[in-house]
DNA sequence: GCGCGACTCTATAACGTTATACAGACGATG
DNA sequence: CATCGTCTGTATAACGTTATAGAGTCGCGC
């Protein structure tokens, strides 16, 4: 079961360093040494045991994505993706769940992995600029998604801002006037929930329509079940919305659910606008129309710096990265026809 | 960054050995010289090396999850079902992802992170009893799904036969009759999607009802577009079903998209039910009637039994463990009312 | 024939932890 | 007063790897 180094070295008859440089590439073997050691090494079936060769390097090949709902699809696909980058690149990616908690998230911080990993990818919600300043060094840090700015660390987002102004001037184009927004949080201001919201007054302002702060809702969440509760609040409204641009995918699915139990017809009486692009809203019915960040983009970028941090080949100045997105119309925004 | 049991027993002046007591309490210490220890822990926020502690121990105390689909919602709820449980015992949970890919699958079996991981969950698709017989003897195993039976590991599953009875016997007490089943695979004769046919076939024998071939649509996957071409497939036949039972909700939900596009009234002209019970389900248009297995069950009962094998407490014989399932209706087979 | 670099290979000391064996002090026991 | 056990604490050898320093051997130029 257990093969290590010293078996293969005494099968090949040669030193314990001998195989190690064999195995590793590290330093030039004779041909002829190298040849008799693979073959030791492929009879015994060796494979290094990681623990200690972390213990020698200080590095485990390991790094974390952490999220903030394991079973939101757009972290999903988005983890399906960054494991596949980083497998390519010879890391094992492993999840984190911080289910939203700020304690969760400040323990990933302040380096609670710190010994099992080389470096963290966190997509914070419930933490601000000031809780990642003050971090006391630990390993490499990227941070994904939108909550926080102007921190000593590489960063990848989308534009909120303009995927809002997107996002409205989509619906304005359709001839919609009332305009709602589902997915406001309580608290935190440079949250991306802050920023969607923002891009939406810039939004309607810029095409002369009045902001109603009543036409936004708040969610505790950003789930199904969240955008369905918001959706009936803003339905018993006395002069309910023509249109709703929602948080993301899964807000925006909870109020088209809303919206067909109520007997509201999408789009016509009420056309709806979601973020992420998640699979889900091209099988839905109607299938919705979405901002689609580019996952496979953010996935690549988030691994490829995290994995040049750590081996320090790049160690010039942290980098915000805006990547790209478009608007995908699909039938919860009336299709070509309508 | 780096403080280590050596600069703890510096500062209380004690030897290695008497911190690594207070640490582990894995020898009485005396009290005075216990909270001088635990002072200078605290003081220098000690935190063990855990691959160091691994190398010594030889375990991590990590665990796997390996999964066929990271973003079939399915593994994403049960993965943050198990995750909180490892957390509660003290292990991490990491995710590992077959991609359905025999050779992942393989290679996983045969020990792939052995010496990152004390014990694997898998969940094998494309392999069968054979494979996992010929494994040799690794970190202990648990099996969840249905693929494979007599081997000796514990095994987690629900009755996929009786689940099918379930499905059956609810559509034709619905007054269905041409019933489809949506998710046959070509190969594996063990495997889940062959016993859900099983029981489709043993349900509709018991009703009274013929088996009809062609009424059992084969998918290479188990997503959304599969279910949504097997659907549009059985919709061009002369003779269209009146229902269709689905391999997993996912299946349903392109069957139900593939039925509201070409027209269909679902439930009026075809009822559809699939398994897993997604939350997506309970918020599509129109909601989907499912076989809901007891996730919760499954993820603690897979994740407690592997640690209790982890652990070596229980060593007594290999169990396979059906959980209980329930009928879920909703509208995609008719309310109450229908 | 001697010195020197180039080329292979080896011996060994870490990395941070835990388990084992042992040492010293102190009462109690014969 | 010798003997024994108990109670604390320490020294040290692993665990499997890699990096460093160094030891041979060979060929080549002077």
């Amino acid at each position: 079961m257990a093969v290590s180094l010293k078996d293969i070295a005494e099968r090949a008859g040669v030193s314990l360093a001998t195989v190690s440089n064999v195995v590793n590439g590290y330093r030039p073997v004779g041909e002829r040494t190298r040849q008799r050691v693979q073959q030791a090494v492929d009879e015994l079936g060796y494979s290094p045991n990681l623990g200690a060769r972390h213990l020698r390097r200080g590095r485990t090949g390991l790094i974390a994505l952490a999220v903030p709902e394991l079973n939101n699809p757009y972290f999903a696909e988005l983890a399906e993706i960054a494991i596949s980058e980083a497998a390519a690149l010879g890391y094992t990616l492993v999840m984190e769940n911080t289910a939203a908690d700020r304690d969760a998230e400040l323990a990933l911080l302040g380096g609670s992995r710190r010994h099992i990993i080389d470096g963290l990818i966190l997509s914070p919600v419930r933490i601000g600029r000031e809780e990642v300043l003050s971090r006391t060094a630990g390993s490499p840090l990227v941070l994904i998604g939108e909550g926080v700015y102007d921190v000593p660390h590489d960063h990848i987002a989308i534009d909120n801002v303009a995927a809002s102004h997107a996002a409205i001037q989509h619906l304005v184009a359709i001839g919609r006037r009332r305009i709602a927004f589902i997915g406001a949080t309580p608290g935190g201001d440079r949250q991306s929930a802050h920023l969607r919201v923002r891009g939406y007054r810039e939004a309607l302002a810029a095409a002369g329509l009045p902001y109603r702060p009543r036409l936004v809702a708040r969610t505790d969440a950003f789930g199904r079940p969240d955008g369905m509760r918001a959706m009936r609040e803003l339905l018993a409204l006395g002069d309910p919305p023509d249109a709703v641009f929602a948080y993301n995918d899964l807000v925006a699915i909870g109020a088209l659910r809303a919206l067909t139990e109520a007997g509201h017809r999408v789009p016509r009486d009420v056309a709806v606008v979601g973020i992420d692009d998640i699979e889900e809203g091209r099988f839905s019915t109607p299938t919705l129309t979405t901002i689609a960040p580019d996952k496979r983009e953010i996935g690549r970028l988030a691994v490829r710096r995290l994995i040049a941090r750590i081996e320090g080949t790049q160690v010039a100045a942290p980098l915000t990265v805006q990547t790209p997105f478009r608007l995908v119309r699909r039938e919860s925004t009336g299709t070509a026809g309508e």
